[in-house]
DNA sequence: CGAGCGCTTGACAGATCTCAATAAAAGTGG
DNA sequence: CCACTTTTATTGAGATCTGTCAAGCGCTCG
């Protein structure tokens, strides 16, 4: 696993790493540009891998989705989306993914023949769409290189607003390093998301827990003790 | 592993699977918008992540990589890049990800403030983005879900134009189900893309010999014999 | 021909998965 | 409001896959 000793890692020892931006002000919504706005509860589909696509979708609130499943059944989830961020691109003619809520959603959906000839909407898809590649960048390096520990230890760090990154500086206060979370997402949906089973994700919590780390109040409700240990877990320290 | 008997994937069963691309063709390239291009040859960084983002890339020919390192040096692979595809873009003003030739490459490298105001090169920056996207959604579920054997074979059968997808038509000759192909990765790089070690990826393209589905002429040169059966080994079918 | 690099192979260790049982929580109906 | 069912989460034991470490092979190039 390790490659320290290589030339490579020698040389790049000087490099950074970037703050996950919270969610992103990319200026106007798609209401701005003529899209309707739809209410969704908490864990539907939005629409089916293969349906053909008409519409291009933008979180308004809550949570969304996507995820892909193969034909025995193992299911990824490849993206979890926040108010701003976009979905519903189809390289061809059909989704490439199942969209579903997680909580509670309100989705702005602009017809695709509004799309492409609008200089505004296409700004801000590239600037979406730019800021999402670099999430599901650093999620390849989840997926790829990363234990089970780091990639738990990692969705929760990115579950808090301006921790972990560059430019995090350590908590606000001096004796209290702790942050409260509400999961939006089922033991196996949080194993879909991390590549690894619910069991594994069941134990590395379990683990966090007897360590002291995170303190587990509901299965949905988190409260991180240590921030800055946690952070120490991911593997980008 | 399998989730059979769940609900969704019952639910699912009629998904399809989209045909991967070949080099989509997007109309203009970045030399139409004043894009100057470079040439570099092969195994040469174009940027380090961390560096200071002023230019937009697009490949014009050869193949590019970008990768994240870990503090320890694990490497991850992020994206495969060929020609039409564009990288460069920082979400911050640094690049995200270190950028590195593959092969000989000619580069369109554009001035990053000549991008916002042009609707054309929005429009071929949200296309290129939303494909590479499907690219990366793609290759989470590689990440997350599939075993070694199901990476490497999907990995090769991604080399091959028009087939493995929704559309393919199986062999064009009945006969001779054969496929030659020029590997431009070293067993490193390849490992790094799939998320794996270097000696799982040469034992799986051993074993792979060993079974008669591939031949290997030289390390980077390789007959696969029957692209149907790896194909079947793919974990999409 | 020898050195160096990339690749392959083997033996073993360890992390994660699988399967199974139990526990806890959430939903249902009387 | 309380049994009862169903779903979701936890825990344990054992199996399996992939990683680690170490040695050997085979190009390629000077």
């Amino acid at each position: 696993m390790a490659y320290l000793d290589t030339q490579e890692s020698i040389r790049f020892a000087r490099r950074v790493r970037p703050v996950r931006p919270g969610v992103q002000d990319t200026g106007d919504t798609f209401a701005d540009f003529g899209a309707k706005t739809s209410a969704y509860s908490a864990h539907n589909v939005i629409y089916y891998e293969g349906d053909a696509a008409q519409r291009l979708f933008e979180v308004a609130s809550g949570t969304v989705m996507l995820f892909k499943l193969l034909p025995d059944g193992r299911r990824q989830v490849v993206e979890v989306l926040r108010p701003g961020e976009i979905f519903g691109l189809a390289g061809s003619n059909e989704y490439e993914c199942t969209a579903e809520t997680l909580t509670d959603a309100s989705i702005h959906e602009l017809d695709l023949r509004l799309v492409d000839s609008n200089l505004d909407v296409q700004r801000k898809l590239a600037k979406c769409l730019a800021n999402q590649m670099r999430i599901l960048h650093e999620h390849a390096v989840l997926l790829g290189r990363k234990s089970a520990v780091e990639r738990v230890a990692s969705f929760l760090m990115y579950l808090i607003p301006n921790r972990g990154g560059v430019g995090c500086l350590g908590p606000e206060n001096e004796d209290d390093d702790g942050y409260d979370l509400k999961l939006h997402m089922t033991r196996q949906e949080i194993a879909d998301y991390l590549g690894l089973t619910i069991e594994t994700v069941s134990r590395v919590v379990s683990d966090l827990k007897r360590r002291g780390v995170i303190r587990v109040d509901r299965s949905d409700q988190i409260h991180l003790r240590k921030v800055c240990s946690l952070c120490q877990m991911t593997g980008m320290h």
